[in-house]
DNA sequence: CGCTAGGCGGCACTCGGTGCCATTCGCCCC
DNA sequence: GGGGCGAATGGCACCGAGTGCCGCCTAGCG
């Protein structure tokens, strides 16, 4: 994650840094650069005037870039705010796999999804601000949810292979979505809860699987 | 429900239909009329030409009002798919305040949304279109999302006056998005499953509370 | 040195959604 | 019976998101 002073540096350098081309064929690391500035950038707008209230002009213009090239980086305004969501899918997906097929899907699921949040300190507080914006704004809450979407699909999958049965069956269905959601409350919790640090997001997690495990119906 | 062969003849009839004017102070009765006439004809040329081939103008235009009068009737296109998700929230709160407090919620939630999800047969096909576009347009998915998350905000508050803590502490959070979760997971399912009727719905509904109540750790 | 490929970005367009305002019509009161 | 009154209507203009098209510019290569 790119601290915030970067993005606080790129704004006021609105000109100049307007004229930058890289040009021609630019690598694939020029172009992930490009997209954690212009990210950085747009998170840093967003709390500063409000989601609605900076338009993908504005976020173009601050990063530097055209418009038409904004498009070409974020398929929608949306999901700059959502950033690498697909790398995390990724290594959940990769986690699962790692788990032996002896164990069940809950215990898989927390291994995987405690490696996935295992957030350093040092990205807590950005992770906190966008956790926040995709609170707070109901589009980016929409928006996420499709994104996670895959998400389910991927847990579903594990968890039939575990259980042997299919994946299109009631209950890895469920349990795909459950799990899903029970780690949108946890980040609820998490976020507002003042002071939470990355340990104590694994430790929510972790309860929130103990739940999972054993059920809703006993005492808390 | 409007059975489709209204929606079929209102698609017929656009000019006559199209001055016909309630005008004036139009009584609420008249009102959800309209509205239901607007959703029928909306959800037929869903189902002919795909939601996006559908434009706004389309949907006003074949049900015999203004484009203008149209958003004052849903505040999104995405919307008129969802339907009547609000009255529903409303039946859910009503159902839940009955359950005694004696109960633990999973069984309050396992009533309340038995009661909502009591479909007559004759109704089953029209929802069964609704689920369908629900599940198929990414875009009505997170709408629906949106719309839910005020049952998550009930659940929520009922669970925690049952387990008598806050509703921001993680269980209760986590068991209101899992709930809802698990409902869309029974719908997904549902809907898959070629024949379900109203019975079989409410089956899987009892079916996922069992798993939400003794929890995903044990054997199928 | 010219060619080409590919990123860039301006331009125009579509469509969803909103504010504004004149119109129209039912209803109530005079 | 007629004149407001209030509410729904819907046309119009406007904004912002997202897309297709196309000319431009630069790096790399023959």
């Amino acid at each position: 994650m790119i601290p915030i002073s970067f993005a606080t540096r790129a704004l006021s350098v609105p000109a100049s840094s307007r004229t930058e081309h890289t040009g021609g064929v630019t690598s694939a690391t020029t172009r992930t650069v490009r997209a954690r500035r212009l990210e950085a950038v747009a998170l840093e707008l967003f709390a500063m005037r409000g989601f609605d209230a900076v338009t993908v002009d504005d976020l173009a213009a601050a990063g530097g870039v055209g418009r038409r090239t904004f498009f070409r980086y974020f398929p929608t305004k949306l999901d700059v705010v959502l950033g690498e969501l697909d790398d995390a899918l990724a290594a959940l997906v990769a986690t699962l796999r790692t788990v032996p097929a002896g164990f069940d899907p809950v215990t898989a699921c927390r291994e995987a999804f405690l490696q996935v949040n295992a957030y350093a300190d040092d990205d807590v507080p950005a992770l906190r601000r966008r956790l926040r914006l995709i609170e707070t704004v109901p589009e980016v809450s929409a928006r996420a949810g499709v994104r996670y979407a895959a998400w389910e699909r991927a847990v579903a999958a594990d968890a039939a292979a575990r259980w042997g049965c299919s994946a299109e069956e009631l209950r890895p269905q469920v349990f795909a979505r459950v799990v899903v959601a029970a780690m949108r409350g946890v980040f609820t919790t998490w976020l507002d809860a003042p002071g939470g640090d990355g340990t104590r997001l694994r430790a929510l997690v972790g309860e929130a699987f103990d739940d999972l495990g054993r059920g809703f119906a006993g005492p808390g």
